[in-house]
DNA sequence: TAACCGTACATTGTTGACAATCACTATGAG
DNA sequence: CTCATAGTGATTGTCAACAATGTACGGTTA
């Protein structure tokens, strides 16, 4: 019993700067704090109530997920998404996670593929409340993407990918919201992706989602571009 | 003048976490702080002379390099190489680097390339002096991969490989001292990839690097599980 | 004897003050 | 009028003390 509540007050507890490097995260991804800010330490400290040591801790795991950048001296600042970085980042996205769909497809248990087909068909079902508006994903769990990479097995390769490239990806999908101008079309590669996966069949998985990914990447390439001549 | 002056100074100036950062860095890549070593901080503090501020700033870089593991709390360990984990990382490296390779035939300039021929000499001649014996190399310019890597001219491929996957590499590499058990094998395969790259033949390229780390992979995993049947 | 509990110690997390560096403004010279 | 320079203010880097947590040891009880 003081066991069950000593565990439960734990999760609670962890640290200061974890706890603040969530909400910060948050912050960034929803655009709370727009792109390019400049981060003032103190001030930032005092908005969440702490102290500047836990803060710089929170902001140095930031600056590894790559959502900040720091110069020495000079101080920290929201990263910007730019144009020939973001379509760089889905190149690379593109490579890793066809061999995550490759290695899901090796590896899964068959419990891990009925969550993963669950999970399609609950975002079948609320397909109509994610239309036309951008929906904050949280971390992990209910992501597709997500489900296939852990499922992959590899510990490199989801380190690499959940934390280094995952939650740029994430700020993107929530600010551009690119995601929902074709849903029709991704879900319905999402589909192919999962029954190959149900099929075992690796190589199929993998070609599928570079493809699916490829097509996010020149979706999101004629978006941006367009978007950025209107501006000019 | 004052102001090369101050430049020079400048460059020496930067951190005391960032100085004290690659200071632990070699130590762990040259074992003289073996695997699974518990961190104490302010013993390491002490040693080099400064707070337990910067140092915990260093430690947290390295937990990013994955060279350290943290446990809130707890503490922090030098990680320590596990067989399976390490196999992993070969093939997420050949992924990666293989694409790197394609991209280098795609968009290195010929200066780039000059360079990367240059350095493939200069290992030539050295041969002999690397024979038997593993030799600490510094980080990025002397390195064969590196020139690929940064070749590809993509940043996110770029930090990926040389943030949080080359450290490890390079410590497996100086410990284990696995490629000059082959160095010849070795150094045919970087000849045939740097013409491929030269006659700007991205899929050869890419091709030749994948086998390139993969046989790096299949040797490694060889030597290794020997090496822990015998202990056992 | 073995298992559990509580206390004391060591180590990490956090804080606020101090030092070093940078950016900005105003002043003066060309 | 423009550029360079020095001074001032703000911000980051560093430090040492304090609080909170985990670990190990010893004692007690079944």
């Amino acid at each position: 019993m003081s066991q069950a509540l000593k565990k439960s007050a734990t999760k609670a507890t962890t640290t200061l700067a974890d706890q603040v490097l969530t909400k910060i995260q948050t912050a960034i991804i929803k655009g709370e704090i727009p792109h390019g800010t400049k981060i003032n330490e103190q001030e930032l400290a005092a908005t969440y109530g702490i102290s500047r040591g836990p803060l710089r801790e929170a902001i140095s795991r930031l600056e590894s997920q790559k959502l900040i950048e720091r110069i020495p001296h000079v101080g920290a600042r929201v990263v910007s998404l730019d144009i020939n970085e973001l379509v760089d980042l889905f190149k690379v996205r593109e490579v890793l996670e066809g061999m995550a769909a490759r290695l899901a497809a090796e590896n899964m248990t068959d419990q891990d593929i009925t969550e993963l087909t669950a999970l399609l068909e609950k975002h079948e079902q609320s397909e109509q409340l994610q239309q036309g508006e951008s929906y904050y994903q949280d971390e992990g769990d209910l992501d597709f993407h997500y489900l296939i990479i852990t499922g992959s097995k590899n510990k490199t390769l989801i380190n690499t990918l959940t934390i280094a490239l995952y939650h740029i990806i994430r700020m993107y999908r929530f600010q551009c919201s690119a995601e929902t101008t074709r849903p029709k079309k991704a879900f319905k590669e999402h589909r192919r992706i999962i029954e190959a996966i149900q099929s075992r069949d690796g190589e199929l998985a993998e070609l599928l989602m570079k493809r699916h990914i490829s097509a996010a990447r020149i979706n999101t390439e004629q978006r941006l571009t367009a978007l950025s001549s209107v501006e000019q």
